[in-house]
DNA sequence: GTCTATAAGGAGATAGAC
DNA sequence: GTCTATCTCCTTATAGAC
């Protein structure tokens, strides 16, 4: 990123980069200021509450993902398949980051406010994508057709989405063993994602 | 609790009161004092630091759960029902309240300082709880007697601890759904609680 | 658009009187 | 032990000059 680029760019790039780093509350608008090399005032001129600017770095991020998540629910594959397509999905999002997984946690699940606005505008009624209903009408149709046993699609996501998301909270920590090198991570998490692959296919099997 | 209690001990009470309500960050030091009735400095008198504060109310509570962690592990019992009872332990503690979840994951597992400090003194080396020797040993048991499929234990426990904590967290959200009453609340925890218990069994099953 | 200056409001912590 | 007074630091946000 160029130092002359229009500074409004900037600060969104410098805030996505310090909000995933150190959180928002662990991010003052002063010391995105200094980063980018301006004023503190011009993120207020600019964005106008810290808040508003969290979710000009947000949302963007959350529709990109939104999108993506269609293509690993494609029909003309087996539907086990399918769905360790949708948890190697989450893996190799969190994968793109290490910070990502518990930024998601603090910044998003465990704030009401923010949680709420995001159930609003992605999950429900009329602005629900598209995906969450093309992966019930799914398992729906596998129950139905007795290929699978009985389970709220819903649930089948929280699953995928809570031991994936724990996988990635868990390693930088290393449990009860403490830190590790990034080479020990990664092999954990590989190792992780098949053994969640596979509990989930057996919880589903009849 | 009356009023006439000694104040250190108000203080006590009181922070664990509103650390669980409102957080650590949520909840000021004048706060404490305001709803104890005495003045801000005496917690300072008393516990020094705010942090402090937080690990005098915090520790006696977790030597409590590592005691009982041990119950649920008798092994007069059948391993697929002792696993189980294993769930059953971290949903009955959970369900003492519903805001203990949340507490867990923002207080303790995603501040690395505190996460740090508890791995220290209850998970690592000497004073590691035993409760999670005999989970593993018992694990390793079935493993090498050829009864169940092969896992580490710690891995285990993590999607044990996974799925519960995502429920709860998940509960009082609506996930998709949004906000619900305490009743459904309640059923939706207990179906949650056996899929868990299924899928966990149907993940060792040979 | 960008700056200086500053408001306005917290927070946690300490000195020292009583 | 308990209080008053206060320090020090840091936060977000705004008014108004340039």
């Amino acid at each position: 990123m160029e130092r002359n680029q229009n500074i409004e760019k900037r600060i969104l790039w410098v805030a996505e980069r310090l909000f995933l780093e150190k959180g928002f509350n662990g991010t003052s608008t002063t010391e995105i200021a200094k980063t980018v090399g301006c004023n503190q005032t011009l993120i207020h001129y600019y964005f106008r509450t810290k808040e508003k600017l969290f979710w000009d770095v947000f949302s963007p991020k959350v529709e990109q993902v939104l999108e993506y998540l269609d293509a690993p629910l494609d029909e003309s594959i087996d539907f086990m398949e399918r769905i360790c397509n949708v948890v190697d999905f989450y893996f190799g999002m969190l994968e793109l980051d290490e910070r990502l997984a518990p930024f998601i946690v603090n910044e998003l699940i465990m704030n009401p406010v923010r949680w709420g606005k995001f159930r609003d505008r992605y999950l429900r009624n009329e602005s629900r994508s598209s995906a969450f209903d093309r992966f019930e009408n799914m398992v729906e149709e596998e129950i139905n057709s007795g290929r699978i046993r009985k389970i709220r699609p819903i649930d089948l996501l929280l699953n995928i989405m809570s031991l994936t998301i724990s996988a990635f909270i868990v390693a930088p920590k290393g449990f009860a063993i403490g830190e590790c090198d990034s080479n020990l991570r990664k092999s954990y998490l590989d190792d992780r994602r098949e053994d969640i692959k596979n509990l989930i296919v057996n919880g589903i099997k009849l």
